[in-house]
DNA sequence: GTGTTTGTTATCAA
DNA sequence: CTTGATAACAAACA
């Protein structure tokens, strides 16, 4: 389940090991996992090098050195996905991973591999198949920014202006629209559970019920909780491994998210959990109002 | 065999 | 057109 600081993590990384490579090869094991007639998009990158590397909340946005019909490939990891860099000596006989927790690459969950021309090769892993490698045009790639990304935290969009309008004439919950991409892009169950709970808010108060205090907290709260995450190199619930193919350690922090039953850190009191806007939902009923 | 896990989209309704 | 709620998707695990 990689959200925003997830995604970010391997940005970063990735970016320092893969920027100005040239592709020597790439091979797709899975033509469901690139959204691309395989033979165009493995003849665009063979010989093309990554810029650069772009995130809007949990998508990520591979730069093309050579523009032509295509400038971008968009990696969406979706719930299950991966990608795992391999210097050159890393590289072991691979093939015989069963799980998917089994950084071991490539493994039975690998989909697509480049090779570049220093001889490191970067696996694209995914377990249940969501995510996708689509190559795209600078417009098309604008365009889908344009049209599904809201306020995207961490940067100057992200305005308790900006915030308080999404809460203005609205119906639905706190929860349904943190996880609202459109909205507010890059938040995911993890993180929206947290964010509520750091902001003293249960998560399925309609948002029209919300005093302004509560929003100025809570737009507080998501920008400390995705920086700190970003700090511990993201959580690792189930799938998540950073492109070195190691986990994150921001679960120890956690304060709801995946801890029904267990005492809440501040109160001792359970937490809960329920379904809301279609997600386990955590939450300390003595902590949150 | 059943229920649960989630990011996103499709679908339907108001 | 906008908003919102829900199902669906995939695959593994308890």
């Amino acid at each position: 389940m990689p959200e925003l600081p997830e995604v970010e993590t391997i940005r970063r990384d990735l970016e320092k090991k893969i920027a100005g490579q040239k592709i020597k090869s790439a091979g797709i094991l899975a033509t469901k996992s690139v959204h691309n007639k395989s033979v165009e998009f493995l003849k665009f990158l063979v010989g093309n090098n990554f810029s650069h590397i772009e995130r809007r909340g949990k998508l990520l946005m591979f730069a093309l050195k050579k523009v032509g019909k295509y400038a971008f490939m968009l990696v969406h990891l979706k719930m299950t996905g991966q990608l795992i860099y391999r210097h050159k000596k890393q590289i072991l006989a691979g093939g015989h991973s069963q799980t998917a927790m089994d950084t071991t690459v490539p493994n039975k969950f690998t989909r697509v591999i480049f090779t570049f021309s220093d001889g490191g090769q970067l696996f694209f892993n995914d377990l249940r198949r969501f995510g996708y490698l689509k190559l795209v045009s600078k417009e098309e790639k604008e365009k889908i920014v344009k049209n599904n990304f809201g306020i995207e935290p961490l940067t100057p969009d992200y305005t308790l202006e900006a915030f308080e309008k999404l809460f203005k004439k609205r119906q639905t919950n706190v929860k349904a629209l943190l996880l609202n991409q459109k909205l507010i892009s890059g938040i995911g169950n993890i993180y929206a559970d947290e964010a509520c709970f750091d902001a003293r808010i249960l998560p399925f108060r309609k948002v029209s019920s919300l005093t302004k205090e509560e929003i100025r907290k809570l737009f507080s709260v998501i920008e400390h909780v995705l920086k700190l995450s970003i700090k511990h190199r993201g959580t690792t619930f189930n799938n998540y491994v950073d492109s070195d193919g190691n986990t994150g350690s921001h679960i120890s922090f956690l304060n709801v998210y995946g801890r029904a039953g267990e005492k809440c850190k501040k109160c001792k009191s359970i937490i809960l959990k329920n379904k809301h806007a279609g997600r386990g939902t955590h939450y300390c009923v003595k902590c949150q109002k």
